[in-house]
DNA sequence: GCCGCACCTTACGTTAACGTAAGCTGCCAG
DNA sequence: CTGGCAGCTTACGTTAACGTAAGGTGCGGC
């Protein structure tokens, strides 16, 4: 008669969440104090039920995607008023588009900056495998300074 | 004799240079602070000359290259020491490439958030374009929760 | 009856790269 | 002489997302 293994009416103690997750315990408490979640308490102990489970999913996953706190905590609500907002659900799109253009934006500096590491790359080759040859022991004691860098 | 217009001889006052290089003038002062620069002193006031602008350009350039004010301090210490420190170059070049598969990473992990990001996109698209259509005027006040997200 | 474990709370510490405010100096024009 | 600007120093503040330490609770086992 007590259901103990009924998946929805499963409970879970902080522990297996933070393990299943990968989060410390810290972080769970933190996600709870920033307003993230609300597990339910039994006497002093959290209680996190399948939705906080769900929930916790979300928020890993958001995070994976470079979302702050913040948004994430804004998802939340939205989600939490439920789907006939359609206004809030256009907003959350637009987050998502705008978060995509960053990362694009953030894809394109990283190729550019790829390009200009390739160069250097390129040049301290040169440096090195000019001077492997003709190796002068200890010269050029002060003089050698003030090369302007690649 | 004095010289005031020979390129070489020209001094700089921090103010220049900061609007030069679009940087602030507290920047400038923490770079010293830090260990990055070291111009010369008119009595109080700090004199950049040419060498101190060619490093303020590095360090600039550095950091669009996404390095940290530690390391771009050890590639100016490198380079203070002069070239035939082969070995020195050799970690220099690690540095680089470090970075270089860093920020290959950093892409592929920007593609793969991207799709998932279309992904949540097209989700939210048909959300909202399927709720277009029969509008609910306020249904579903409390049972509407629990949806797992995207 | 005590051990140890899993959990709890409170609260200060951390990192990077500056921002910002307060209060001072030197110099030049009017 | 006064105003104003450009520069100076010292030192605390900021942001995000937790880390870490100190000290307390409840419970099951030996």
């Amino acid at each position: 008669m007590a259901m103990t293994n009924m998946d929805d009416g499963r409970v879970f103690q902080i522990g297996e969440l933070a393990e299943e997750f990968g989060l410390t315990l810290r972080t769970m408490r933190f996600y709870e104090d920033y307003g993230l979640l609300k597990p339910e308490r039994d006497g002093f102990a959290r209680r996190y039920k399948h939705r906080d489970r769900a929930k916790l999913s979300l928020i890993c996953r958001a995070k994976r995607l470079g979302f702050t706190l913040e948004e994430i905590k804004q998802f939340l609500e939205l989600y939490a008023i439920g789907d006939h907002q359609v206004g809030q659900m256009q907003y959350l799109l637009d987050r998502a588009r705008a978060r995509a253009v960053t990362i694009e934006q953030q894809i394109e500096d990283g190729k550019q900056t790829l390009n200009e590491l390739r160069e250097i790359e390129a040049q301290i080759e040169r440096h090195l495998t000019k001077q492997s040859g003709p190796h002068d022991t200890d010269a050029a004691d002060g003089k050698a300074k003030g090369r302007e860098l690649p």
